[in-house]
RNA sequence: UGGGAUAUGGUGUAAUUGGCAACACAACAGAUUCUGGUCCUGUUAUUUUGGGUUCGAGUCCCGAUAUCCCAACCA
């Protein structure tokens, strides 16, 4: 039932460009296109951050428009420098380009005059209550909350206490400003919120000069507004806080004498669904006990979920691109198979790896009717699928590493491996044949140390017998003269759990214990082997981040701690196995 | 009867906006292979539920159900 017209497939877009592609085709915002990427500088960027970067920065760059990178550094308890430049950086491994960095922090002036404004016009006021005493008035979700008893205090009042919220003399938790909006509103946000609270503590960006500090809410929508964003986009869990960031978008145009109709020249916040995979736990605050406890090296450590992580694990930027655009951007809460990461890993990889030997878990193997002193060198191919990507020598000699299970004495039927009278092709090389009998040596527990084979003359890549048929596979190995010895580190996932959020939750809950108690259940005591393997020399030439395939095991990566004397490998990811499968 | 959001194979996402439910991953089977990889072919399996409107419903209407978000002086 084929039909000749094979339209191609319209491109299908998510239901954010959908938006923001009707918005600008209709000429709303004069045509123009700005988005921001938001981080809070408290803590690496992670899996999740990147599929917010693919957006903001995406969508800008398709449509022409900017991306302005902009730190919410509105609260300086938690938030470091040293994570200012950690985010700059990611964001420009995985490829995009900001059109400026703004902080949060250039409107600390403005946001005070706005609230100053508000509170002459009766729409802010000074609450001296406890903490414990605003929660408790607040209500419940389910239940209308109460007005405070300073609700309405005189202005006079209000501009004398705001302003000494900001004196320094004020001990944090004594006041605090907040909007007078509408305590029994079903929105929870909008039950008086908090502008600002005191904290007493320099800023990292603006020292000593402020001690009350503005709230993400009464913060983000004006900053998106005075800097001219047309789409604020953001997770799901934001839907809620939409109606206040309207409202106080809102309270900013009228402040600013912005007469336009309040639905025009204005953000507008689209939210999408936030990443979540199978395996992973994805939230800064857990992220940093793991670094604090030392579970993990640190935040660029290849067990993290981070971008720096992923990275140093041997994910390319490509490959992460990929797997967002895979998963996609909706409404619905889901929750992405890791699977579906690594194949598009393996996806990138298998174009962009060199394909190199190096053998694992190693075996000796004695080609018997080779001479001692003998050596011969092959040009290996570096990528099948890519003819430039040219090739390198490895040099063939009587004393090989083979990887020890590529040998059994009583094997499977369709074991096409090495044993006693099989015969395999040696990658690049001859084929070799075991004899029936005598075949290795084992030592007093039974392990085999040396294993023996002849190579059949003619039968080596490019010669007249090369077309020989046999029953085994091609195995991979490295000339024990011509390797060296490498570090390998094969990672495991951190979490034996499929969803370590919830487990972790639940642990806490039930049992009473926090942080990294409530996780250690849940962690994989295995998830990093270190291993020695021999490797063929040409590695050394490697650099730190070059993508490899160890061929017929995985894609590894060199660590940027790795040097000529000491080389390291990350495993990224193994390669897929259909053998392993059978076995069991 | 707090408010808000969501629901399509095992997983994630599409469906020209009311017109033959498809793509990817996973799983399984086979072919090719000097990587048990890649490439290629095939198989299994889908509209949460009950009504309604319609020639026709994944899509519209009404009612259930399930899941997520909101009660930080975090963002």
């Amino acid at each position: 039932m084929k039909e000749t017209n094979e339209e191609p497939r319209t491109e299908s877009i998510s239901f954010v460009e959908e938006i923001v592609k009707t918005e600008l085709e209709a000429g709303k915002n004069g045509g123009r296109l700005q988005t921001r990427f938001p981080p809070e500088p408290n803590g690496y960027l992670h899996i999740g951050h990147a599929k917010a970067i693919a957006i903001d920065f995406g969508l800008a760059k398709k449509y022409g428009g900017v991306c302005n990178l902009r730190m919410d550094d509105t609260n300086p308890q938690k938030e470091d420098m040293e994570y200012v430049r950690a985010i700059e950086r990611d964001i420009e491994w995985l490829g995009f380009k900001w059109g400026k960095v703004l902080y949060a922090s250039d409107y600390f002036q403005q946001l005070w005059d706005l609230a100053v404004n508000l509170i002459k016009q009766g729409k802010a006021y000074v609450d001296e209550q406890t903490s414990e005493q605003i929660a408790e008035q607040k209500g419940t979700p389910t239940q209308p909350g109460v007005n405070s008893p300073y609700r309405d205090r005189p202005v006079e009042e209000n501009l004398r206490l705001f302003n000494e919220m900001n004196s320094g003399n004020m001990e944090p938790g004594r006041m605090v400003l907040r909007a007078k909006i509408d305590m029994a509103s079903p929105n929870m946000h909008f039950r008086d919120p908090i502008m600002y609270r005191v904290l007493n503590m320099p800023h990292w960006r603006t020292g000593t000069k402020w001690n009350a500090y503005p709230m993400y809410d009464y913060t983000h929508g004006q900053c998106d507004y005075w800097e001219g964003v047309t789409h604020s986009i953001c997770t799901l869990e934001f839907v809620s806080h939409r109606p206040l960031y309207d409202l106080f978008v809102d309270w900013a145009k009228q402040a600013g004498g912005d007469d336009h109709p309040l639905d025009d020249n204005r953000p507008r916040q689209i939210e999408f669904n936030k990443l979540n995979l199978t395996h992973i736990l994805l939230s800064k605050r857990n992220l940093l006990i793991l670094v604090k406890e030392g579970v993990v090296k640190g935040w660029d450590d290849p067990r993290m979920p981070t971008i720096s992580g992923f990275s140093r694990l041997g994910y390319s930027p490509e490959s992460i691109l990929s797997f967002i655009d895979k998963i996609g951007y909706t409404k619905f809460d889901a929750l992405n198979q890791m699977s579906l990461f690594e194949s598009a890993v393996r996806d990138d990889l298998n174009l962009r790896a060199l394909r190199v030997s190096a053998v694992v878990d190693p075996v000796k193997l004695i080609i018997t009717n080779m001479a001692e002193d003998a050596v011969e060198v092959y040009d290996a191919v570096n990528n099948p699928g890519n003819e430039a990507d040219g090739t390198h020598q490895i040099e063939f000699s009587r004393e090989l590493w083979i990887e020890r299970d590529d040998f059994m004495e009583d094997a499977p039927a369709k074991f096409f491996r090495l044993g006693p009278g099989k015969e395999v092709r040696l990658k690049n090389s001859y084929i070799i044949r075991c004899p029936e009998t005598d075949c290795c040596r084992k030592d007093a527990d039974g392990r085999i140390t040396e294993i023996y084979a002849e190579l059949i003359p003619d039968t080596k890549s490019g010669q007249p017998n090369s077309n020989m048929k046999i029953k085994g596979k091609t195995i991979h190995w490295v000339s024990c003269r011509h390797c060296v010895e490498a570090e390998v580190r094969n990672y495991d996932r951190l979490w034996m759990v499929e969803n370590p959020r919830d487990e972790i939750s639940a642990y806490s809950k039930e049992h009473g214990v926090e942080g990294i108690d409530a996780m250690r259940p849940f962690l994989n005591p295995e998830s990093l082997e270190v291993k020695t393997a021999y490797v063929e020399k040409w590695l050394t030439t490697r650099k730190p981040l070059d993508y490899l395939q160890f061929q017929r095991i995985g894609y590894y990566n060199v660590d940027p701690d790795s040097t000529p004397e000491h080389m390291v490998f990350n495993r990224t990811v193994g390669l897929k196995d259909s053998w392993k499968k059978n076995e069991n």
